[in-house]
DNA sequence: GTCTATAATTTGATAGAC
DNA sequence: GTCTATCAAATTATAGAC
């Protein structure tokens, strides 16, 4: 992946998860780069192209990141405060929910190859935590595992609207207890 | 409130719930009525003030329907059981998540004012919860609510990205016993 | 790979007639 | 309240020079 490419797709997914999908431009993408949007069209022939490879990239970032923090550890509540603190760092570094949080609440207006990607996102998140939780021993795996998802992303959305980004932890723990109760 | 600015809100509501508030523009608002955009600046000058009407009468909506399935309740459970079927009925009456968590997940590149009634809708939701939840004797009710907001909006963007109404009542019910547990 | 130039469309918004 | 007419700006996207 040339450096053109990954400031793009770096500029891209500030301002993604800034106002979503629809509220960037190439011209904006271009300006943040210092070069022109023929040249944005060079790279990313249609937006959606922009989008998809967008999340593939996030996709790989996340799960890279859950490897490294998973290193060693074999219970799944360590696996799950791994997840956790993936999912914190992403909201900390920035400020900013989920890439995929984000565009999750767009996804009914998506172009459909990135709703797809989204989709594919959500559902490798649910998966991992779900694998986690069969190895536990857990009832009804995937329904708990689709419960973390779901109370991480909105604790995401909320503490970003509340301004509050350590409610994200205190979410985080309860949700945590919950999963591996 | 005239009856255009009620099919205003309408139309403006269900496309903001499909693809946020930067997909929505006053030609399409005003196709979806038969007049022409300049007609709908008469009623909403700006975007923005549209947009806080909207979340406004959602905000009503929402709470009105809150009073009436919470008729004659008293236990917690009880109020948060009802709180669990309005969000329900929001998703399932047209298959999209809550306007305030597609917005919500938008909010940093909303119009001030817009992302202040959002912050509002949130605020309250919480509220509601963690005063059930006090009367209930729950240890950090505040937090507790939280998370159950946050699950709960979650949910719903997960249900709808994974296409699985059902999944939100799954999630619904394990929230719900971790709150009042 | 980046540029200039441009096309075709859409956007939020306003002025003024009816 | 709704209309016609219009504006200035922004949007996605393409053609072709360098």
């Amino acid at each position: 992946m040339s450096e053109t490419v990954e400031k793009l797709l770096d500029a891209a997914e500030k301002r993604v998860r800034t106002g979503g999908f629809h509220a960037v431009s190439f011209r904006e993408l271009a300006t943040d780069l210092g070069i022109k949007s023929a040249s944005v069209h060079y790279h990313f022939p249609r937006k959606e192209d922009l989008a998809v490879a967008m999340i593939t990239r996030y996709a790989e970032r996340i799960f890279a990141a859950l490897e490294i923090e998973t290193a060693g550890a074999v219970d799944a509540e360590d696996r799950l405060h791994a997840l956790a603190r993936v999912y914190r760092a992403a909201l900390t570094s920035t400020n900013q929910a989920c890439l995929c949080g984000i565009m999750g609440a767009e996804a009914l207006g998506l172009p459909p190859p990135v709703r797809k990607a989204v989709r594919g996102f959500l559902d490798a998140n649910v998966a991992w935590v779900a694998d986690a939780l069969t190895d536990h021993g857990a009832a009804e795996p995937e329904d708990r595992a689709a419960a973390l998802i779901a109370a991480l992303q909105g604790a995401m959305m909320l503490s970003v609207n509340l301004g509050d980004t350590a409610l994200f932890d205190r979410i985080a723990e309860q949700s945590l207890t919950a999963a591996l109760a």
